[in-house]
DNA sequence: CGGACAAGCTGA
DNA sequence: CAGCTTGTCCGG
């Protein structure tokens, strides 16, 4: 008997055929989706068995399979997985290294049972292929992912993985068979319900009955790396599969959502009563700089003595570097201005757009120490205004007393897992600005992420929005209260622009992208534009027609990524 | 990806 | 021309 095998190798992605030892055919962990040792090469490798009992390939010495390593993905997530790499025009090993378990498994646990009992709760959300459901920022989601665990195995993937435990809590508590993915990847192969990050669209379930994501309008869903997959559209796809609906919740849902499913949303006033209380800031009289970062509203709030958080997200991480070795300051080797670490990683001029590497131009050390963080001098200041002790909150941590009243920071402070009544965003022009199509669509959802810790108005929770664009549709959608306000005026300009979901983009980059993209030629229904900086941007008018030119091309040798739906892009 | 093997470079 | 580096090919 022979077996086609995919080595788990990034560069070969192609299957080979062995032979299977005597008797191995009767292991419980043998079959589609087995993970395996083979010999390939002069060295051995793993891999996934994709196909038993191959045709033997014409004048080839097959070799035997070297181990029979443990039990894998099932044989829907290997289809699964061709899907996605055509999708994302990726390569199947990256999805099935996630649809593996992060141990090897020997063997499944005993199933258990549900001790739920079946109720017509939320019975509207499960007809046909699902809905999305509209909810205010602070609802929780559990009644609706207990009752997608009462129709059966249920997947619910969330954002974070502080939603995961909270969720999976509550739902042993109400007396699901419930997991949490990555530890749980066995009894979810065993049809346990399971609750995960991204990741968990790619786990076993062998009774999938049901399938949730929450605030499936979440960037976290979507990897940066390439190949860029999102988890909401795996498993959405899953559940199409399966043949069982699929529910998508938010209180700001994605067009994507809003194209594809039917809304359900809570009457008016409920949802209004279900959001903070918004201010609007309007700062189009201030001067710009760093005084206009403090209206009198902002320095009221600071003074009030409630618990406060402000979000400062500079683009960027630190103001002003110097080199860990020598000392020398990073300054502009074009232009002599100090030099700031921009969002690629590279340092970039204050004064003009020169950027380089984040090397030091004196002693070409690569360790360089912020001097100043964005929000570190603001924390000073805030500190200042407000007279007490105020802490600060980056990406890298939290500095200052535990229990501040007052915490400045990057968006960070939003991830706190700490209540506040006032949440101010000191420049939120910076987010609707921001280059990137979503921006205005994230802008709302980062209001629905403080809204989560501020609480709703009928509980005291406050946003403060200082902005010189108070006119702008997610500033007045987040006002009002009303996220179809945003929705409306996004779907008419991303119509008007072909973008997504009205229109399909991918940009492909790296040195082989020139040899990719004459490869490509020039496809029917495929805009090619190239870019200055050597990529290349594909836009088509859906993603049929751009993943099936992309899937035509045989990808040539050298780094190459390909950005399918890229988030920062246009 | 990384081992095999070939072709190119260097120094005696 | 041995001994090493660099490049290209290809795997069952």
């Amino acid at each position: 008997m022979n077996v086609r095998v995919l080595t788990d190798v990034i560069g070969i992605d192609k299957e080979f055929t062995y032979a299977v030892p005597e008797g191995w055919a009767d292991d419980p962990r043998f079959g589609v989706g087995a993970m395996v040792r083979v010999a390939l090469h002069g060295r051995r490798v793993g891999g996934w068995i994709t196909a038993v009992d191959a045709a033997p390939p014409e004048g080839v010495d097959l070799a035997p399979l070297a181990k029979l390593s443990g039990l894998g993905p099932d044989p829907g997530i290997i289809d699964l997985s061709e899907w996605a790499a055509w999708r994302w025009a990726g390569r199947r090993v990256h999805f099935l290294r996630t649809a593996s378990p992060s141990r090897m498994v020997a063997a499944l646990p005993r199933s258990r049972q549900s001790r739920l009992v079946p109720s017509g709760n939320y019975a509207e959300l499960f007809v046909g292929n699902g809905r999305t459901l509209r909810l205010g920022p602070a609802d929780d989601p559990l009644p609706i992912a207990i009752a997608a665990a009462t129709r059966g195995q249920a997947l619910v993937l969330v954002p974070d993985h502080d939603r995961a435990d909270e969720l999976v809590r509550g739902l042993g508590r109400a007396g699901a068979w419930a997991v949490r993915h990555p530890e749980g990847w066995a009894s979810a192969a065993a049809g346990a319900t399971v609750v995960g990050t991204q990741s968990a669209a790619w786990v076993p379930a062998p009774n999938l009955a049901a399938v949730v994501v929450v605030d499936e309008h979440d960037e976290s869903y979507r990897s940066e790396a390439a190949p860029t997959w999102s988890g909401r559209d795996v498993a959405i796809e899953r559940a199409r599969r399966a043949g069982v609906p699929c529910v998508l919740l938010s209180p700001v849902p994605s067009l994507e959502a809003l194209r594809s499913q039917s809304l359900l949303r809570p009457p008016r006033g409920a949802e209004r009563d279900g959001w903070p209380h918004v201010e609007v800031v309007d700062r189009r009289s201030e001067d710009p700089g760093r005084a206009g970062l403090y209206s009198p509203a902002l320095v009221n709030a600071l003074r009030d003595g409630g618990r406060m958080a402000c979000v400062l997200n500079r683009p960027g991480r630190s103001l002003l570097l110097a080199c860990r070795v020598c000392g020398e300051l990073a300054v502009c080797t074009e232009c002599g201005s100090s030099m700031r670490q921009g969002d690629e990683g590279r340092l970039q001029c204050r004064a003009g757009d020169h950027t380089r590497p984040l090397v030091c131009a004196d002693c070409g050390s690569t360790g360089m120490k912020n001097l100043r963080a964005g929000v570190k001098r603001v924390r000073e200041e805030v500190e200042a205004l407000a007279r007490t002790p105020v802490a600060e909150v980056t990406g890298s941590g939290y500095a200052g007393p535990a229990t501040a009243r007052i915490v400045v920071g990057t968006e960070a402070v939003l991830h706190l897992g700490r209540p506040f009544d006032v949440v101010a965003f000191l420049e939120f022009d910076q987010e609707l600005l921001a280059p990137r199509f979503r921006a205005r669509e994230q802008a709302l959802a980062l209001i629905a992420r403080a809204a989560r810790i501020t609480g709703p108005r009928t509980s005291g929770g406050r946003i403060l929005l200082q902005t010189r664009l108070p006119d702008d549709p997610a500033v007045v959608a987040a006002f009002r209260a009303d996220p179809a306000l945003l929705a409306r005026s996004e779907r008419d300009r991303r119509q008007e622009l072909s973008l997504p979901p009205y229109g399909a983009i991918a940009v492909v980059s790296g040195p082989a992208a020139p040899e990719f993209m004459e490869r490509l030629g020039n496809p029917l229904g495929i805009r090619i534009a190239p870019d200055p900086d050597g990529q290349f941007f594909l836009r088509s008018s859906d993603y049929d027609t751009l993943c099936a030119a992309l899937a035509a091309v045989e990808r040539p040798p050298g780094r190459l990524r390909i950005d399918v739906d890229p988030i920062r892009a246009i």
